[in-house]
DNA sequence: CGATTATCCTGTGCGC
DNA sequence: TGCGCACAGGATAATC
């Protein structure tokens, strides 16, 4: 579910409820919630003081003062909420944090696809290998730069030249991170590119376009505190819906008409995915 | 090298 | 009502 502004606002709750305090306790108790490492390695953490809350990408990184970095990716469902200690648990809830002060951490996750893991943690100890790359913890060097801090030109090469559908390119983490199916649809409507165009099909002022498209959509959707779609899945750390579906222009509107020209949005199935766009405004 | 496909899961909504 | 199936915001490994 949650793409780049919604985690945005899930990590600006956490800095604004969580930064500052001390973890008292963590529980884990889904089988599959930490998988890259034994869980109990997260015990580490209880007494730190939670210095941050970083982003990049889909991925949250909650930084501790005994130099820990825990990194959240919520994948399909997961959720991060905010709520008072011994309040009833959601269904899912797979791991709890306790801090001072009597507030509660829930990691709620229906599909068990989100995972949580500590930066740096090997099974044997790699004592040259450097644990950053691009200042970002080694687990996450695949990435490429945060979809909001990622330059026009930048942009524009990881796109130019390659055969692959525009949509397949905004949406590979590994070129731009933190584009997911809703934003990549809703990004090529401001762009008024078909999300099936060859990304080497793209002129210079497509790139230009898709640049500018790409960073006021995510803004946008941000101030809008990110969009919760018909399943209610998204909340932010509060339990809050996000605003920005009553802004999509394409994304879930199939046979709607354009706000812009009338014409019917379209949608098609790109791989395993659907893609949604306007057949008049986007080329 | 790049594009499809399968996989990990649960929940929901649809057609019959 | 109830059943089976398709589909869902993601990421990754395998396969062609």
């Amino acid at each position: 579910l949650p793409e780049l502004p919604e985690v945005e606002t899930v990590r600006r709750g956490l800095d604004h409820l969580y930064a500052g305090r001390t973890l008292r306790a963590l529980e884990i108790s889904g089988a599959r919630t930490v998988r890259r490492h034994p869980p109990e390695h997260l015990q580490r953490l209880a007494g730190s003081v939670l210095v941050g809350a970083f982003r990049h990408g889909k991925y949250l990184l909650l930084h501790w003062s005994g130099g820990e970095i825990l990194v959240v990716h919520l994948r399909m469902s997961g959720q991060l909420l905010a709520a008072p200690a011994g309040s009833p648990r959601p269904p899912h809830t797979h791991a709890v944090f306790s801090f001072a002060g009597q507030r509660e951490l829930r990691f709620v996750d229906p599909r068990t696809f989100g995972e949580l893991f500590l930066a740096g943690v090997q099974w044997t100890p790699t004592p040259a290998s450097p644990s950053v790359s691009r200042g970002l913890p080694a687990e996450l060097a695949h990435l490429g730069p945060d979809a909001l801090r990622v330059g026009p030109s930048e942009l524009a090469a990881a796109i130019a030249g390659r055969r692959a559908p525009l949509k397949a390119l905004l949406t590979d983490q590994r070129l731009v991170a933190g584009v997911g199916n809703i934003y990549a649809d809703e990004v090529c409507f401001w762009a008024g590119l078909r999300p099936q165009r060859p990304g080497g099909s793209l002129r210079p002022w497509d790139l230009r376009r898709l640049a500018a498209s790409l960073r006021s959509v995510l803004e946008a959707a941000i101030l809008a505190r990110g969009s919760t779609l018909g399943d209610e899945r998204y909340r932010d750390i509060e339990g809050a819906a996000g605003t920005y579906q009553f802004e999509h222009k394409v994304y879930g509107r199939a046979g709607e008409a354009c706000t812009k020209c009338g014409q019917t949005v379209q949608k098609i199935k790109m791989g395993a995915k659907s893609a949604y766009f306007c057949p008049k405004c986007q080329r």
